[in-house]
RNA sequence: GGGGUGGUAGUUCAGCCGGUUAGAACGCUGGCCUGUCACGCCAGAGGUCGCGGGUUCGAUCCCCGUCCACCCCGCCA
């Protein structure tokens, strides 16, 4: 349970209603006369006895209603409702030896009260308040307040409260200055879909809320803040999953002067701060680093968990060897032929082998190559291939007999997706993943990808990503009609990885307006457009702007991380649900149209669903 | 936008291969109980089977549509 109140000095008026809280009495207190505050948790009515356990953010007391003490106070506590408030004086007593109850912090203790006082009565809940229900999802939202006194919830917030407080401390000793950036600003093109806010005062003009306060950190590094900081609130309209919701919170830095070693230097004494004072763990630092195309490789994707092996093996030169069509045809056209290692998996039968090809077939493979390693080797495939490029392929995968090594043979990014995917199930699967923390960097990024559907390169972190030194030259004067010269330009972007999730990401920036409209040139963004959307930004760059980069941290993930949970909405007071509402408050609901009007709104609607009428 | 899982008492679930009275546990209400801590015992109340339509003599069950929650793909620089 999370700091010491000073309940002692709750004074409300002349009332005092308490002098601790619930979870501070002990045996230190015994004699003395009390008053305690909470809610009644468990009712325990013997008809004669009464015990109540009173429970408040600091924990759990036992009272003990005694007529002997005061009969009308037993009577009055035989009608309590559970999660009643009540207010209560008494006498805290060492317990009977053998009723002790050594499974809470105050069981050795109980309160023999003498007066009880009903602040509020509750009606029957919706749902009880204990750890382990299984309460459907959309109740506890529904009912959020009741939801949020499960301890485990408690303790969720408090896990993120101290998170918080250790990052303030933290970046407050490293010289940095938390300074709040507008919530009302204004709408990016790239990116994800923004959240709008029509202005009643400028018609026709809207705010977005922020993706994220990138141009605004940059434009105070302009400012001469050095060191910048703020805990804050990013907005993003897309659809969710388990650990994506449309608000969210970073923790968002830039730094004026530094190149990025200065940045992960100290991304990491915070991450290493964090986890020693709030889970006691000691991170090792410096994390280990990775960079984008190291990681492509061995793990298929950018993010990898750490946790565990099975990595990516890449079998072009054993498939050279093969008379194997599938492996040569994808080779032939440019593509890879890449496994991974299937632990124990010698045993499985052809309908779980199928299963398994139906399942990258999903994802996206053609299919799936798999050779079963017993004491030779095993597959209707093995005829293709001479007897040593199968051992030179096991020992490539250190596939021991009673394993399988299976196979991917496509496009690059195919293969990369399939396996990463792949990789991650037959990790959780064989129980291959440690349970120690696994930090990672992943850097040099590629500065672009190309957008399929746009036809055009966009930018892979965002368009204020420096390219690296060595690309510099290129980006002021290169010709940007070769695409293959454009695609491997490398931004001196950074990405910290913890156990297979993104926490966080960033770069150094580009501080120069040549390199700056340049880079919008490549990612097709007119000088025009240029102007009307960063102008000001384009401007800032002119005035003296520091070298300067920075990071966010994604709050909520880390949080997520640090308490075990499996869903963000565990980690938020008041989350959105999958369709990005709030079941609390009903919100988003319809305005009437007078609303409408002074924004200069209409609306446009799909057919009405409501009334079937022709 | 697409794929999947779920929706039956206040809650968590069972059930009904279409049939007359839809069950359990917990909770709730009333009663009994002076050492419990998920107290115990006895009795009782409690249902739009998510919603709309269809098939049928008859639908909680089958079909179609729809809404909600969750997981995933697309999407999320």
């Amino acid at each position: 349970m999370h700091g010491n109140i000073g309940f002692g000095n709750a004074v409300s008026g002349k009332l005092k209603y308490r002098d601790v809280g619930c979870g501070q009495i002990g045996e230190k207190d015994v004699g003395k006369e009390i008053s305690l505050c909470g809610w009644v948790f468990r009712n325990r009515d013997h008809g004669g006895l009464i015990f109540i356990d009173l429970r408040d953010r600091t924990g759990v007391a036992q009272l003990v209603f005694n007529p002997d003490v005061d009969a009308a106070t037993h009577d009055q506590a035989h009608h309590l409702k559970v999660e009643s408030v009540i207010a209560v004086r008494g006498e805290i007593r060492k317990r009977p030896v053998g009723t002790e109850n050594p499974a809470i912090p105050t069981g050795m203790v109980e309160v023999y009260v003498k007066s009880l006082s009903i602040l509020n009565r509750a009606d029957p809940l919706p749902f009880s308040i204990e750890d382990n229900s299984e309460v459907s999802e959309s109740l506890r939202l529904r009912y959020r307040y009741l939801d949020l006194r499960r301890p485990e919830m408690l303790s969720n917030l408090v896990t993120r409260h101290r998170v918080c407080k250790t990052t303030r401390d933290y970046l407050d000793g490293a010289g940095f200055l938390e300074i709040e950036t507008p919530i009302l600003t204004k709408s990016t093109p790239e990116g994800a879909r923004d959240y709008l806010v029509p202005s009643r005062t400028n018609p026709g003009g809207f705010f977005a809320l922020p993706q994220s306060p990138q141009l605004f950190k940059q434009i105070l590094m302009v400012a001469g803040m050095d060191r910048y900081f703020q805990i804050t609130k990013c907005f993003r309209d897309e659809d969710l999953r388990a650990d994506r919701q449309p608000e969210f919170t970073q923790i968002d830095l830039e730094m004026s002067f530094v190149g990025a070693d200065d940045v992960i230097k100290l991304v990491e004494g915070l991450l290493n701060r964090m986890f020693k004072e709030i889970s006691g763990l000691d991170v090792e630092t410096p994390f280990p680093r990775l960079t984008y195309r190291e990681s492509m490789e061995r793990f298929g994707n950018d993010k990898p968990d750490m946790r565990f092996g099975l990595e990516l093996k890449d079998m072009a030169e054993e498939a050279r060897m093969s008379t194997f069509k599938v492996f040569l045809d994808a080779l032939d056209a440019g593509g890879r032929v890449k496994a991974i290692l299937g632990k124990n998996m010698a045993a499985y039968s052809r309908r779980e082998t199928d299963l398994l090809t139906q399942e990258v077939q999903a994802m996206g493979a053609k299919g799936l190559a798999w050779i079963k390693v017993k004491d030779g080797f095993e597959s209707t495939i093995t005829k293709f291939f001479p007897e040593e490029a199968l051992r030179k392929m096991a020992e490539k995968l250190d596939a021991q007999p009673g394993d399988m090594m299976l196979f991917i043979a496509d496009r690059e990014a195919v293969v990369h997706d399939v396996l990463s995917r792949l990789r991650l199930e037959l990790g959780k699967k064989s129980g291959l993943i440690g349970n120690e923390d696994k930090f990672l960097w992943v850097t040099d990024f590629p500065l672009l990808e190309w957008n399929e559907e746009e036809e055009r390169f966009q930018a892979m972190h965002h368009p204020f990503t420096s390219p690296v030194d060595e690309n510099l030259e290129y980006v002021l004067n290169g010709d940007f009609s070769d695409r293959a010269a454009v695609s491997s330009l490398r931004a001196r972007a950074y990405d910290i990885v913890l156990n297979g999730s993104e926490i966080g990401g960033g770069s150094l920036r580009i501080h120069n307006p040549q390199v700056q409209r340049r880079v919008f040139q490549l990612i097709g963004i007119s000088e025009k457009e240029a102007r009307e959307r960063f102008g000001f930004l384009l401007d800032a760059l002119r005035y003296g702007a520091p070298p300067h980069g920075g990071l966010a941290l994604g709050l909520d993930r880390i949080v997520m991380i640090m308490t075990g949970s499996d869903s963000i909405r565990d980690v938020i007071a008041f989350p959105k649900t999958q369709k990005a509402a709030c079941l609390l408050t009903n919100a988003p609901s319809a305005v009437d149209t007078k609303q409408l009007r002074e924004l200069y709104l209409k609306l446009t609607l799909p057919e009405e669903q409501g009334e079937p009428e022709e």
